[in-house]
DNA sequence: GCGTATTTCAAACACTCGTTTAAATTATTT
DNA sequence: AAATAATTTAAACGAGTGTTTGAAATACGC
């Protein structure tokens, strides 16, 4: 190989490039050009454009989800051996503290929590597709645990929360990125910080 | 003049195309195609494509954010009057009542629900330029009174927790768009009794 | 060192897009 | 009815897109 790999400055460049101006907002120019690539490099090594994109997920969603998944089976399997239900923010912090972790692991992350706060509510649906078959079995299994933690709510209910949760992180994971919606005002808040906030804003959403 | 307005016929189908395709995978000339009229006759007529989201906007946001102007000055002369604070509950409804109005005055304003749902989260900074800016001051208001609803909380806090709300909003109004998250699940609500789940859990959110 | 396989490269392809133009048509005014 | 203004129309423009091609360059096995 000539350069420290075109394949993997292909991924870096264009995890960044899609977090920042968004899947089709991006050109296959503007991400070769910025690699120092050449343009017909993406489609040699990725296929296509769409196939790059789940490339990039693949990366980080296949060790994420594992985590997820591990945690919430402990949960689980804790809940069964001892009769009590499990409690709503212990499983809610299944999902949400493995992003975290991911997000201290790696700097270069930041970009990718970006690009799944957009891919959650792309206007595009090849793009939500993409993202949502790779988190589809966690997001049953945490419905499953939810309900478990909440026996008195009917699973669409919980369901229906789920997604209002959901798209409350969207709007987080973007931060930085579309930029608070109002302005001047929260600003000042590390990511972490933000995460907090919105987790105990789901346990609530989610409890009440 | 020919046609019943080929100005309104173009308003009408664009509202409905940008709510289901998205505004950047909706070309002028499927509007114009299925519109019945020539593709000149969007710049004609509005000037450029985004303005022709922008008179789209209009149309509905104008009177909406009146009635939601009106309501929470009433909530906070209220306030004022009795020398109580106003509840939280009491001021988002004001935002989310009027939003249930607007849907059940005219059939059509379906559509419009879907597209205020995906401009909260494009990805592109014009368009969500485009919304915000005709928003903003009923979000400013609403912080204002928020905070004073819950006085031990900063603003940076309750701003946070709105960007939450307006977020999970953006999934429940795209909603049977983007279709739920969750497959299976959550499908055979109305859209009014989503709205109500989705008030109570954004109260508790703010409220915890 | 040679031959094979992999990777890079510039160029072109076949589209689609929003916008503009200038002529033809329709409405309105005088 | 003539003249002016407003609207509609077909056609083209220029720029941008993802993808493909076939030749050049590089890497690797023997």
């Amino acid at each position: 190989m000539s350069e420290p790999d075109t394949k993997a400055k292909i991924l870096k460049t264009a995890e960044e490039l899609f977090a920042i101006d968004g899947f089709h907002h991006t050109s296959l120019r503007k991400i070769t050009t910025k690699a120092g690539v050449n343009l017909a490099a993406v489609n040699y090594h990725f296929g296509s454009k769409e196939s790059l994109l789940g490339a990039i997920f693949d990366r980080h969603l296949g060790p994420l989800n594992e985590i997820r998944i591990k945690r919430m089976e402990a949960v689980a399997a804790l809940a069964e051996k001892s009769g009590e239900r499990p409690g709503v923010e212990e499983v809610l912090r299944c999902f949400t503290e493995p992003t975290l972790a991911l997000l201290h692991s790696d700097a270069s992350t930041g970009y990718f929590r970006m690009l799944v706060g957009r891919s959650l509510s792309d206007p595009d649906p090849t793009v939500r597709q993409l993202f949502l078959q790779r988190v589809r079995d966690v997001l049953e299994l945490l419905v499953d645990l939810l309900c478990q933690a909440l026996p008195h709510r009917s699973r669409e209910s919980v369901a229906w929360k789920l997604q209002f949760s959901l798209g409350a992180m969207s709007q987080t994971l973007t931060f930085q990125n579309h930029g608070p919606i109002l302005g001047s005002l929260a600003k000042d808040k590390s990511i972490d910080d933000v995460i907090e906030m919105l987790t105990e804003f789901i346990v609530k959403g989610m409890e009440g």
